[in-house]
DNA sequence: CATTAATGGATAGTGTTACTATCGACACCT
DNA sequence: AGGTGTCGATAGTAACACTATCCATTAATG
């Protein structure tokens, strides 16, 4: 496949596929000839997920480097490529004063060991939640960690699958990738389930005290 | 308030606060001379709400500038203003073919009319879940929509208690405010729950293959 | 076989975004 | 009185993600 074909099938210009190559996030096409080239299909799959990472995860060219980076480094394991994966699609640091969410972490942490997780001590993951917590707080939202009860409850079946998906590929590779695509897509997908979930929810308040009368003309109508 | 020390109690740099007067997000203090101005407790916190847009919600400047713009529009209800706001959070429209997409389209509506919801015909979220769904299936995942009915049931109970927060909030402007943090960093945190879970059953995964005798040498530890 | 189009590799340029720096005139504070 | 702070305006910057151009070479086409 030459680099057009390889552009064509995956909508990326050719422009573009040289400088991911050049970043290192695409190896080069076997040579040829001094100006042939010869891209597969695992080049048209790499590009995908190059795709997705970038515009569904919204990470940056180097992140997405890195991150590859762990999938590519066939020395470590599958458990432990996903870990590096996770830690590398998280925000850096937030170097956010660490004392005004105290609290909040001590509640993420006994929350965690309430449910009995295993969670790598440097995961950047609680930390996040707790900055989460008192954020929320400090506009006056209650955020117990007791509301994440549920949500961690559907996430864990949805883990469970995705993690056996990704064990039943045939290779160490195609299981991170398979995690990984897992990991940013659903997380968006939760997302976007949350908004629907929210605008009904929003809709149904709305309709409960302006109640089932839409012609009735408000001031807003008439406008 | 002078600006130096509205800059020291939010942590936003003096330049980047008059950037953002310029941009319209923060109206300027009230002039009290030539080359003074008061900034009082409202800037404060319209500065911490532009900050956790940015930093938490990922919006850029001109996104925060359209919302807010939504938030200040006194002539829209909470309903509609929130409804603004979740359109104004969401994606520009992905540019997809949309028929790449079309049976996972079918699919989310037809579980958001099975669930009972009433959603905008125009609302992005569905489109945005369809394109996941279908990313998803373009890499060998099954993604069925009954995988997310747990995640709503989730979303319900906490976006339930957020309209509720809003709804006892003093007046529309406060109302909406909380609508929008809850949305952006409600959204952050079940993402990263999610992260938790997914670490927690991948080491639970991992631990189950290679059990509780770590001291077994493999050969992966030879390396 | 001549011509046209495409390729690889290298380097330089572009548009966007989110600030940041500087300036001059003026004002507050001690 | 003088040093720092401030306003409003304008210009500059750093990062990012491409994009464009160049050239020698080679494939494809008539």
């Amino acid at each position: 496949m030459k680099i057009s074909e390889l552009s064509r099938h995956t909508g990326v210009s050719v422009a573009s596929i040289k400088f991911y190559v050049r970043e290192g996030l695409l190896s080069g096409g076997v040579p040829t000839a001094t100006n042939q080239a010869d891209y597969g299909d695992e080049h048209v799959h790499r590009l995908r997920l190059i795709r997705a990472l970038i515009d569904v995860g919204g990470l940056s060219v180097a992140r997405v480097c890195g991150v590859l980076g762990a999938v590519d480094d066939h020395d470590t394991s599958l458990h432990d490529a996903f870990g590096e994966v996770m830690h590398g699609l998280g925000e850096p640091p937030a170097t956010e004063p660490p004392e005004r969410m105290a609290t909040a972490l001590r509640e993420v942490h006994a929350w965690i060991a309430r449910r009995g997780w295993m969670i790598e001590p440097d995961a950047p993951a609680p930390y996040a939640l707790a900055g989460l917590i008192s954020t929320l707080r400090e506009f006056g939202l209650p955020a117990a960690i007791g509301e994440f009860d549920a949500a961690a409850d559907a996430a864990l079946v949805i883990a469970a699958a995705e993690v056996e998906s990704a064990r039943s590929m045939p290779d160490r590779t195609a299981a991170v990738e398979t995690m990984l695509i897992g990991t940013v897509v659903y997380e968006r997908a939760f997302a976007e389930v949350r908004r629907i979930v929210l605008e009904a929810t929003s809709a149904a308040a709305n309709a409960r005290v302006t109640p089932r009368a839409p012609r009735r003309a408000t001031r807003r109508d008439a406008h």
